[in-house]
DNA sequence: AATGAATGAGGATTCATTCAT
DNA sequence: AATGAATGAATCCTCATTCAT
């Protein structure tokens, strides 16, 4: 391959790359419809037809920015466990939260833009929207994984609940974190959640234990 | 005077309650952007430059949205209280959370907007987003209040942290449904969720009781 | 007459010059086209559909604008020639000049709209344009008038041409004033444009003379 | 490649040509808001979504129109000094204003445009506008250069001062052309102008004289 | 691998005007 | 003598997308 030829496919990734960061930018910013190519361009540098080059349109390159924004997330979830390992149940959990609170923070275009794709209820579903929610059942089942694997005494359908629980929770400080621009302790509320999980499970146990 | 005469001129009102109905469901399925002022026009039935009468330009149409939306929330939400005298505290709180729970399901499209725009950062905020930061802060300090009479030992810190909790659940949980359209039991979480607090406000009692 | 029913009266004629200085500011600004029926009613403090009881229609406005504004010209010019009475020729036409000069700064917005519509060419020709040039002739044929009296030696012709030449050059001036916003000597300049006035009649004297 | 494959891309610069085309002389009949997007696009043959790939907007587009009508009406005007070598003064400048005069005549439409504008008073200025009346300046300059070679016991206060009347007398002048529509002898005026320049100029000097 | 140019559809908003009261 | 409400047509401009190069 020519110094030329490996130059330009060089530039070809490096340009997707780009058009991916600003899209993903502007559409955590703004939502699906608000990410219009246009500013894609502006962003990115590059003209509107070029992103026409790299994705197939505007539903693709949103999808596209979910996907990858999802395995980023991913990558940055991962390391969790392993960094976890040997400690209490109750100190795993917390270590975890916080690392999640953090994943959270690293991904916050990623997750308003999901967030908001969820909340639409359009007749023409979103190809975006359809990703993040499988991204997002994706992480609830890890979940279930990991508190099956945290709280033993625990049956599928309990694990399942507090995976339920703890998102639900995850994505409402998110919120609030939103709604609130740095005027909550997002971390320290994430601590919080951490207790409240391992209080709940207690209760699920106790609750569940007698019917067992 | 003909009856078509009468209609004419008399429907100012009756005219912007359909405007304000059909921006209501629209910007609920589809958040602000996704309001336009056609599809208004059309599913109320009137024609565009209408619109523009009884509203000064789009930004003022879901502003007012917001606004009446939280008019009736706080209607929805202002019986519950009465409605609970007499009772446990648990059992209020029970209660409450049931009520809340209706009250978010009969404001669904008000939520959706409202979380959706929450999660909106462009440069020029949208009034909108001011109003519903501003409902949901009303809503907040309203809530603090119930818990200050509900969990007397608590203090003010610790009430105000419930008060975050519980929102913070609520939007979770309202977004875990729409998420699973119907695919969860948003009224049965409210349950686990009224349990949640009565722990979490214990916790809190247990740890702030040494310090009082 | 009832109090109510001549304070009603007296309304109207207020609300009608309401209207028309409101209009004729807006339009001394902003041109024909620039003066819209929503802004003369903003201007005006009265609602549109009012302006439609006073005027049949936006150009029958305009017209009533220009109408109006030209007999206050006539009135702040027909002052002057009895003012200038009994003096020199070339005093009485500095006078003149002097005098023209301060009407035309106190009918500024009436000029500017005037010329403005002058300068148009569409096809479907404006009432209030066919006023200005009819006024515009009225100005004329009296200036040539005037100038027969001040230059008795000279032909109808040659009047004529002056008057032509007076009307060019103040009408070139009151443009170089709005150029130069203030930047600009305008009194002074029609102290020139009288000095030149006298120099052309006695060119033209000069050079009609052995014709005659 | 076929004709029509080649005319599809090359044709940006052509393209810009026709819009600016149609948008000069729309704009010279109706003025500014006159010269809607619509008409342009209609005149030029293009979708009005095409002449906004060329020009950022209307207010955009006008002041291309302005700078390139100046730029033809310097060509037009270059060739007159040239032209005019070796001969008395007063001859130079009878030729000087004679194709002065068919250079307003075949700029028409600029000057129409032009002078519309300067006579607006509208708080948020034009870019059209502030360009002319640039234009205008640069005109006013090279006048008196001309001026003070053509009347070299003239200071520079009398030829600045000459030049001011000069324009003065060819606005107004065509201001007169265009409300008689050929009823005047635009050309014929012109030699008169010259004559009164002269006139002025000899005035100017005879006054001037004695206090130097 | 990229892009300048083009374009039809639709965006929000303003327009002059009407009409029932 | 006036006006609140309504409206169809037009306004400027942006949209996502295509296509020849």
């Amino acid at each position: 391959m020519s110094e030329a030829g490996r130059r330009r496919h060089k530039d070809g990734a490096e340009n997707r790359r780009r058009i991916l960061d600003a899209a993903r930018q502007i559409a955590g910013e703004r939502g699906y419809e608000g990410t219009s190519i246009a500013l894609v361009s502006e962003r990115s540098g590059l003209p509107a037809s070029s992103i026409y080059w790299h994705f197939k349109d505007k539903d693709a390159l949103l999808a596209a920015v979910i996907e990858e924004s999802f395995a980023r997330w991913l990558e940055g979830m991962e390391g969790e466990l392993t960094l976890a390992g040997g400690q209490s149940g109750q100190e795993v959990l917390a270590a975890l939260m916080r690392r999640t609170a953090k994943a959270i923070l690293d991904s916050a275009d990623f997750l308003r833009l999901g967030l908001m794709l969820t909340l639409e209820r359009r007749p023409d579903e979103r190809t975006a929207r359809t990703l993040f929610l499988q991204a997002r059942d994706e992480t609830h089942r890890r979940m279930i994984e990991t508190y099956r694997s945290l709280f033993p005494e625990l049956d599928a359908e309990g694990c399942r609940h507090l995976a339920t629980l703890t998102m639900a929770m995850a994505d409402g400080l998110f919120i609030a974190y939103e709604a609130s621009r740095d005027g909550i302790d997002f971390l320290g509320h994430f601590d919080a959640l951490a207790a409240a999980v391992v209080a709940a499970a207690r209760h699920l146990e106790a609750s569940a234990g007698p019917h067992a």
